[in-house]
DNA sequence: CCTTGTGAAGGGGTTCACAGCA
DNA sequence: TGCTGTGAACCCCTTCACAAGG
């Protein structure tokens, strides 16, 4: 068992979920075995470094020939905890969150929005896809009952870090933010920001270097 | 100039937008002055990690007292780049496309979508927002004319590779994509990926860990 | 006394390079 | 021959710790 004398690099495990997703499409196409080599090319990655991140869970390849697809994407998907159904809630149900929760593209990958909470009490009772809207007061119930373990915040900005903190005190454990703000949280809370503005910010740098020179 | 003595490290670009935003939060609560501590604290990173992160573009601080808020957010904006106008370009106009187009959080950041373009002829010539749908055939042009730095890929899956291609080939060296695919490019061109699904996969590993040991 | 800016030390992740095996 | 799995070397980023200065 690797992992149990090694603690895993965090980088690693945010490279895992790339894999699986173009192990996932390779299958689709019908190829039965690749090697790092190919795999790196497709992902832009070096060769090593998908050998050195599979060895910390398994010895997954053959010498010689490669990796089964199918049985490596199997694999990881269970490292990953992508064998299961995660049930998640969204919290901010303007039209953001609405979009979120008929966004088609969750459900199929084992992630199921089955509650939804917004602090307007207009729209506390609506449905959408199956789902009522709460109020927030009934989160720590709810979250608790429907063994939610990961929440979607799509609220404004300004309450983002109320609603995170909250969320914390809930015991929830990640969260996916969709709020313009750096969220500060306990160290054993993980979260994901969906930010494009921030993306585009990490671009401009690169272009402006690009403009000056050739303006100069 | 110490920018053109060691060259600058990919992740402490990825990490000034983030002072931006909060030093512009901080700003508008009326802070004047912020030492690397405080900043530090609200971004959950360490005062020496601000520090030498700045220090690759000046030197912005005062001994004993920190650093004046407006006047380093003014200059983090001028080393980013974001003291200028942006325009982009959506490619793809379905639901998430319009979205995008819709959304109002670009335009006051000085990213501004000056094009659209569908591959379905039945969009061509539609208005969005002040912007006019195109077909794929007129980007090349249209890029050039517009002087548009910035792609923003809302195509399905399937053709996004195809679309990144084309543009790289049309000379975008920025793009945001949000189809869930690996894009591959040229390494001089940069690309950003909004793919919620992917963050979701990348906290499951840890909250599965969680989930067999409290099972075990 | 407080906080910056920065060389130097330290640590963690990537890459190398090769033994091992099909 | 071809490719995996992996210890070791390497490298880059982070953190330390302190001189300098308000």
């Amino acid at each position: 068992m690797p992992d149990s004398i090694h603690a895993i690099p965090e980088v690693v495990i945010l490279r895992l979920p790339l894999y699986v997703r173009v192990l996932t499409q390779l299958k689709d196409e019908g190829t039965e075995v690749i090697s790092s080599r190919e795999l790196g090319d497709r992902l832009s990655v070096t060769p090593a470094q998908i050998r050195k991140d599979l060895s910390y869970f398994g010895r997954f390849g053959k010498q010689g020939r490669g990796y089964n697809v199918s049985y490596l994407v199997g694999e990881l998907r269970q490292v990953l905890g992508l064998d299961r159904q995660w049930n998640t809630a969204v919290i901010g149900i303007g039209r953001l969150g609405r979009a979120i929760i008929n966004y088609p593209g969750f459900a199929p990958e084992g992630f199921k929005v089955v509650a939804a909470f917004d602090a307007d009490p207009a729209q506390v009772g609506r449905q959408f896809e199956d789902v009522a809207i709460q109020s927030i007061g009934e989160m720590q119930q709810t979250i608790r009952e429907r063994n939610i373990a990961i929440a979607i915040v799509a609220v404004p900005a300004p309450q983002a870090q109320r609603v995170i903190s909250e969320l914390v005190s809930c015991g929830v454990k990640a969260i996916l933010n969709y709020a313009p703000i750096a969220p500060q949280v306990p160290e054993d809370v993980r979260v994901r920001n969906i930010d494009p503005v921030l993306a585009l910010q990490t671009m401009t740098y690169h272009l402006k270097v690009r403009q000056d020179e050739a303006g100069s």
